[in-house]
DNA sequence: CGCTCACTAGAGCGATCTATCTAGTGAGTG
DNA sequence: CACTCACTAGATAGATCGCTCTAGTGAGCG
């Protein structure tokens, strides 16, 4: 229906992600979405700050479909971590170090100068954590220990992030990876002998 | 001499850290400096791109010298990666979530868009990298595994800063640094017991 | 047909942006 | 004293900012 609205929300998130959101005005958006001025305040009566929000809902969800595309149900964790890594420095390299993390720029931006904005930072970041915890506690870890490792590893794809973009270099997200993936292999491995300890002293 | 010229420097950084680049004008930064307006282009012909680079190095060098302040040569490794994760975090909590990493924010910013404020950013962050490798090379580490866990660990630190900034809490950051302090105790014990390994079979 | 209403279209507002310009000040030097 | 020059001071230019406003279009429906 509303196609309008849909292309002035996908441009906004391309640009979000690689300019930021103060460094992006509204005319750039309109401009690049093909999309009347007057349409964006039509859809987005709440003006930039609301487009922003939704922005941030909208691609980290389309960003937490992409996770769910590599942690799939039953497939190996450890694997799947080595893979997602490797594939998000693809990526980068493709579009010359540009589309990194989706939200991650506007996030450090606004959240110490929009609640609103920072809060759709918060809850998109809080999904991706669950669903990550969720696939380790498939893969049979503790419920605590899934979570933790889920936002070590989130942080450590952030900050890779961060610095590969920075330095125009795929290296940190290589080592961050190859790192993740040695916590997530110790991690399950642990689990899997204190199991058979426990089963021998009980059984 | 030019104590203007530091006062604009010096907040700057600390706005640049708060509202990132983009977000903020030269206007407020002059009036935060208490500094005349003519005084900027005087010192910064460049404009406020070259303030910008200039801020970037000045703060990374500030922010090292920090890092530096835990991590004193002779000191236990696994300690200072502890304390320095909970600094971070008591930080983080004193300041609303607004004083995580100096540059973070505008190394995200202007990746794809200033390449002489993306190469300042990559600059620090190597020197960053640099130190900490020096650090735990004194520690008994091999060069090339001491740059990758450098690399990991500030990674997982500016990570964790994204988080935590977004979620206002300090949990992500105590996460990575448990985790990453396990990664430098790990790192740390392997090479004392392979080298425990050598001297037996050699002496 | 006649009416409604979601949407298109863009002129234009006041504010703010970065940057330039000229004028003036005042400490240091010959 | 006269001269220099680093620096202060701020008005102003010209572009762009986010946003509001009115007018117009066209599909759907009684």
């Amino acid at each position: 229906m509303a196609a309008t609205r849909d292309r002035i929300v996908e441009r906004s998130a391309e640009l979000f992600r690689r300019q930021g959101f103060a460094g992006t005005g509204v005319k750039q958006i309109v401009a690049e979405a093909s999309a009347p001025f007057g349409s964006l305040y039509h859809f987005f009566p709440g003006g930039k700050e609301q487009l922003g929000a939704e922005v941030i809902r909208w691609s980290g969800a389309l960003y937490g479909q992409l996770i769910d595309a590599f942690f799939l149900p039953g497939k190996d964790v450890v694997a799947a971590t080595s893979q997602f890594f490797l594939a998000a420095g693809e990526t980068l390299r493709e579009t010359d170090y540009a589309d990194a993390c989706p939200i991650a720029t506007v996030a450090l931006e606004v959240s110490s100068t929009s609640e609103p904005m920072r809060e759709a930072c918060s809850d998109v970041f809080n999904s991706w954590v669950d669903g990550a915890t969720d696939r380790l506690v498939e893969s049979g870890l503790p419920r605590r220990r899934s979570r933790a490792l889920a936002i070590s590893m989130l942080a450590s794809l952030e900050g890779a992030f961060v610095l590969s973009r920075a330095m125009r270099s795929t290296e940190p997200l290589e080592i961050a990876g190859a790192a993740c993936t040695a916590a997530v292999r110790d991690a399950v491995a642990a689990q899997r002998s204190a199991r058979r300890a426990r089963r021998k002293r009980e059984g």
